[in-house]
DNA sequence: TTAATATTTGAACATTTATTAAAATGTTTA
DNA sequence: TAAACATTTTAATAAATGTTCAAATATTAA
């Protein structure tokens, strides 16, 4: 709610720390993106959007371990499972990341 | 310069993972967070800051990969050595986080 | 020039993470 | 029920990370 950075705990910082080692990944903020911007998407149908050399059980192990974070959500439909982006507010990281330049 | 997340490259996204990794970690986000509010700060200064269990060379180490990464820049001044942050786009890193809750 | 201080570096080790393949689970359809 | 499909799980392994200690470097002061 603020801008300064003092007020962050121990824990609030832990498990920020959590969160960003669950996307510091080149794939998984792939998936992210592509998520952005078409969600909910399947694993089968994610796999394909994200590149020539993507195996499913990695890209199952990766949604595996965002959604044990709490940065995606799942959804079992049929055979499917459909994932989302818990909170989109994670998505300003792009806007972040994109005005750091060559930092 | 946009909300939209589709023009990012693979090699925007290579080098996100990057920096993500090099902060993605408990002290390390502490360290930005100190900076945030009184920059530049020497090492041992820092290490103080930090806690009780902050060991010199840990702190070394830290401080040497988030540069590597250019997160952060340093300057000599006699025997110590003082950081700073590159880029204090970077620091809204720490709103997004807050504003993702529970996430 | 020696001693003291500040920081970096390198080695060693434990832990975590990423990738791949194979097997297991669950769901639908024939 | 058996086959086909989508996904997860497990296991194996390689690679990266985090931590600690000891040694090395650089700067200043005695």
């Amino acid at each position: 709610m603020n801008t300064n950075t003092t007020d962050i705990t121990r824990d609030q910082m832990e498990h920020a720390a959590k969160v960003l080692k669950a996307i510091a990944h080149p794939i998984k903020l792939e998936i992210l993106k592509i998520l952005a911007d078409e969600e909910p998407m399947d694993v089968t149908t994610l796999c394909g959007h994200v590149g020539m050399d993507c195996q499913i059980s990695m890209m199952s192990h990766h949604l595996a371990k965002m959604k044990d974070n709490g940065v995606l959500t799942s959804e079992k439909q049929g055979k499917q499972v459909f994932y989302s982006i818990a909170n989109r507010n994670l998505l300003n990281i792009f806007n972040c990341i994109e005005n750091c330049g060559d930092a």
